[in-house]
DNA sequence: AGAGTTAGTGATTGGCCAATAACTTAGCCA
DNA sequence: TGGCTAAGTTATTGGCCAATCACTAACTCT
């Protein structure tokens, strides 16, 4: 196998290691065993675990931008809002990347806690980047954008919390597209089925 | 000096060491370092870490549920909601407290993820506790709660980023109360001015 | 005075973990 | 055939850290 498909599955296991885990709570080791390879070898195709963890951060909210562009693709620009807050919800059938996001933050916090802005940076870039092709694909309207966001934030926090798929707390996204009172169509969009149980599972490493 | 009034120091000083090295980032001896005390004395307070943990995370949320029931007090129905928007954001004068929130979710969503349940089971009943002193307080809208707590959970991410005060993601919440259309008065309220910088110190260790 | 309790410390231990160094194996190509 | 490179391994080290154990100093009550 060449270092280059290495490289990849390195970064798609260290994503799934890195969601459930955490910076600090994710062993190099963990990552290796799930890829099939040893632990030192990681070393040879990432500096350190820092910069292993900025590569599946990155890659992660990459896929965020990209699912979130896709799913406007060939809609309306009234359209949009509803079909980015149903892809984001999407997310949540496999919340991997969620929890990794989530991961990613408080890491940043605690990096820049103790004087390390070389992860703050990188990510607030990447961040400004998904925020701005939102921003562009919702029609340039502040306001929304951030609601879009807000929402976002909040699934990211009740997938983290647990919350089963059925709790109260999931209500408010079962009756709307997400944005309560937005744009156009006053009737309510035909019960944007649940996507199914945001249960937590441990199997199949990735090769 | 008395347990109890250690067992608090303690708290307060977890409280700050946990909300910048998350849980797994954070060694007991630097809290009891900032206690001033032995690091064996912290198990004669608590069992052991994750309860320690847990009374730091529980603390954190039963003080923003105060700061929240404190803002609506003598406000009407109305002005509900801004105010403990207002309140919310006034947080980030000191972000301590929002730090440890998302160090509480992921460290939820890690236990979970390792099979143990019983601090999620803990935090998401605080959650819920939370969730519903701010339902009523804010007059029982489904919709407004979820509202609030969106706008809350972005702040909390953008906290966690380091965004300094003054970039552009900040922006929506410079032009509005945190909720862009809600509710009576059409016209804006005069300028909710930013606490100051939500910059990170690492002084004053608390005895 | 002296027994019991409360608040606390010093030393240690066993386990984990990132990172390095040194070695190995397999293909390729001339 | 033999040297080169790329992919990978085993062994190891140095550091950190939660938790336990055994000990001590002060205060209280009778």
């Amino acid at each position: 196998m060449s270092a280059e498909e290495r490289r990849e599955s390195v970064i798609r296991a260290a994503i799934t290691e890195f969601a459930r885990g955490g910076y600090k709570g994710t062993s190099t080791e963990a990552i290796a065993r799930r890829v099939g390879v040893s632990q030192p070898y990681l070393f040879r195709l990432f500096k350190n675990k820092q910069e292993l963890f900025l590569a599946a951060a990155t890659r992660c909210m990459e896929e965020i931008q990209r699912a979130m562009a896709e799913a406007v693709r060939g809609k309306s620009a009234d359209e949009a809002h509803m079909a980015m807050a149903e892809a984001y919800k999407n997310l949540l059938s496999d919340p991997e990347k969620l929890l990794l996001q989530m991961q990613v933050y408080v890491a940043v916090a605690s990096a820049e806690a103790e004087g390390d802005h070389e992860v703050g940076e990188a990510v607030r870039r990447k961040w400004v980047e998904l925020w701005d092709s939102a921003h562009l694909a919702l029609g340039a309207d502040e306001g929304e954008t951030a609601e879009f966001f807000a929402y976002g934030m909040l699934i990211n926090v009740l997938a983290s919390l647990g919350f089963s798929a059925d709790h109260r707390v999931w209500g408010c996204f079962n009756l709307m597209p997400m944005a309560p009172e937005r744009s156009g169509s006053p009737e309510r969009p035909g019960t944007p089925e649940r996507p199914e149980a945001p249960g937590r599972d441990s199997s199949n490493p990735d090769a």
